[in-house]
RNA sequence: GCGCCCGUAGCUCAAUCGGAUAGAGCAUCGGCCUUCUAAGCCGAGGGUUACAGGUUCGAUUCCUGUCGGGCGUACCA
């Protein structure tokens, strides 16, 4: 619908250029919206606002020149100006309404697009690594991350869901010594402790499977304990193993599928790591200080220069990471987009400058990152830290154990990643009947219920009929509806290029809400069996529309309620 | 100190590329169930969009500054 009133709006641009109104060079920026007042008709455009200055007039005399080149068109039924030079444009029922046939034509389909032609992307999300249950901030990214790849794919992207876990390192030896210490029988507060320790009670339930010895298989790994509390490797090895199991079940408890899980260590025996080193040394980017190994950062915008090889002989976290992304490069992954906690945001310097540190034409502004903000959570009226180490934590299974998987995938993907969030706990509780998710999920349970209760009537729904019968629909409210599906393609298109998941929470709760007011304000199952068909087929669109939008979140549609 | 994100109703959050009278939910108040599910609808109250300037036809949105919060600024990840 826009596109053709911009055609429109464009067709009396030109006719005014060719009027010699217009300079013949003028091309300005044709922008329709959705209107949000229905005085104000369907659509608007600022069309003469912005083009006054070109035209040299003032901009509502600007603006009833551009309504009188408007082409004769069957889908305008009137163009007003307003306000300060807006035309408003009220289109025909009929108009609005074509958009249920091509609901019905595409059913599941409808709204996605092929822009991404199929090209590859890979969103690498969640990442958490193996030292505990995933928790509420992660839950934000698995949200997020998993929307992000569902809108890639409907917007005709190849996409590849990744996981990447660091299972070696400083943190990984903390742990295994943590399990190792329970597995001796000691506790936070014994001398032999590890310092910094994980004192969560997952590690002791771990170290008594250990020493079961229990066989553990995740999604990319198994072992079985060795009950041998002197072998660290084998504990570290048996941890780590667990605690993706851990979060293989949290991830499965949230519907968040991956692709491929990738394993730091990986990179180490591949060589992958050595050979991105030597890389750097050889491209002359690198210097040794303090018996450390520095990486010139600062040639690549970096505030400092970064440590790459520790005087320990260990690399930093941030050496593996380049490998890493090289490694996706070679993949073939031309669009890459990292979703992670703002907490990591100095990351991003460091492993795009070793990138490009590499010579090995990548472009400079990948990979693409989208960073949400922290979650915090709120307890009783206070703050939760969460601290893996110190073992004070809000898991996200419990999450979902206590508020539902939809309503705790909603909480977390219904708002703007740059915004920090607070998760009262409390309020998710005693709220979860009137959470914004249910209200969605109401109306597509109406929508089925107008179809049970029909066929209790010993009636049927003719959508031949109804879909010829559409210009029965005349009631204002039938009308917002259609122009509110006709929007849904455009939601689709705008979260998926933005990474923005929230669009499309939002614009369901605006779709359910224009149902609810209908639903209560004109009867479906009417006697006359035309209107009744063409009020069916209205609703079932609105249906179709409401389940496309939630697979895009990943949230059930439920029959009923 | 510097960098990134943010500051919108009592609370949690929206607001399309800079558009018209800044919107929802929760909470508060008043109506609507012998009629397709009241997890709903209709209505009311509630705002100097942190503050001060600037840019322009128009600023919650862009720019500068101030204040406040979060995150980062590790030889942790």
């Amino acid at each position: 619908m826009k596109q053709q009133l911009t055609s429109l709006i464009q067709a009396s641009i030109s006719a005014l250029i060719s009027q010699g109104k217009l300079p013949a060079d003028a091309t300005p920026k044709i922008m329709v919206e959705d209107s949000k007042d229905k005085a104000h008709g369907d659509y608007a455009s600022n069309i003469a606002m912005v083009s006054t200055k070109l035209a040299k007039q003032k901009p509502r005399d600007w603006a009833q020149q551009i309504i009188d080149n408007l082409p004769a068109s069957p889908i305008l039924k009137q163009a007003e100006i307003a306000g300060p030079g807006f035309i408003n444009f009220f289109v025909t029922e009929a108009a609005s309404l074509a958009i249920i046939d091509s609901i019905f034509a595409q059913g599941a389909k409808f709204g996605h697009n092929d822009s991404g032609k199929n090209q590859k992307v890979q969103v690498e999300f969640v990442s958490a690594n193996p030292t505990g249950p995933l928790h509420v901030g992660h839950g934000r990214g698995a949200a997020v991350g998993d929307c992000m790849v569902r809108l890639l794919k409907a917007n005709g992207w190849d996409c590849t869901a990744e996981f990447y876990y660091n299972d070696a390192g400083a943190q990984i030896n903390n742990l295994g010594l943590s399990v190792q210490a329970r597995c001796k029988g000691f506790g936070p507060g014994d001398d032999c402790w590890p310092e910094n320790g994980y004192q969560g009670h997952y590690i002791s339930e771990l170290a008594q499977s250990f020493m079961n010895g229990d066989k553990i298989v995740s999604a990319d790994q198994s072992f079985t304990g060795t009950k041998d509390s002197d072998d660290l490797q084998a504990i570290r090895h048996f941890a780590v193993a667990y605690l993706r199991r851990e979060q293989d079940l949290d991830l499965k408890a949230f519907a968040v599928d991956f692709d491929v899980y990738f394993l730091e260590s990986s990179l180490y025996e591949q060589g992958n790591v050595e050979e991105a080193v030597q890389a750097l040394i050889k491209n002359g980017y690198t210097y040794e200080d303090g018996g450390a190994l520095w990486l010139k950062t600062t040639e690549f915008g970096d505030d400092k220069d970064r440590v790459m090889r520790k005087t320990d002989g260990g690399y930093t976290y941030f050496v593996p990471d380049v490998a890493y992304h090289l490694n996706k490069w070679q993949r073939g992954f031309t669009r890459v987009i990292n979703e992670q906690g703002a907490d990591h945001h100095s990351t991003i310097t460091r492993v795009r400058a070793g990138l490009q540190a590499l010579q090995m034409d990548i472009p400079k502004g990948w990979p693409d990152y989208v960073l949400h903000q922290m979650v915090t959570v709120m307890k009783g009226g206070e703050e939760v830290k969460i601290s893996k180490r110190a073992g004070s934590y809000v898991t996200l299974r419990d999450l979902i154990d206590q508020v539902g998987l939809d309503a705790t995938r909603y909480f977390l993907a219904a708002r703007s990643v740059s915004s920090q969030l607070t998760f009262d706990i409390d309020l998710a509780l005693s709220q979860s009947n009137d959470n914004p998710v249910y209200y969605i999920q109401y109306a597509h349970a109406r929508i089925c219920s107008i179809l049970r209760k029909l066929a209790s009537q010993n009636l049927n729904w003719d959508q031949a009929q109804g879909l010829a019968k559409l210009d029965l629909l005349t009631a204002d409210q039938e009308k917002t509806l259609a122009n509110k599906l006709a929007r849904f393609p455009e939601i689709v298109a705008t979260a998926g290029t933005a990474n923005a998941p929230h669009l499309v929470a939002n614009y369901l709760h605006e779709l359910a809400g224009d149902f609810h007011s209908y639903y209560n304000n004109h009867k479906t199952i009417v006697e006359q069996a035309d209107l009744r068909d063409a009020r069916i087929t209205l609703t079932q669109a609105v249906r179709q529309v409401l389940v496309n939008g939630l697979d895009l979140l990943g949230i059930s549609a439920p029959q009923e309620m």
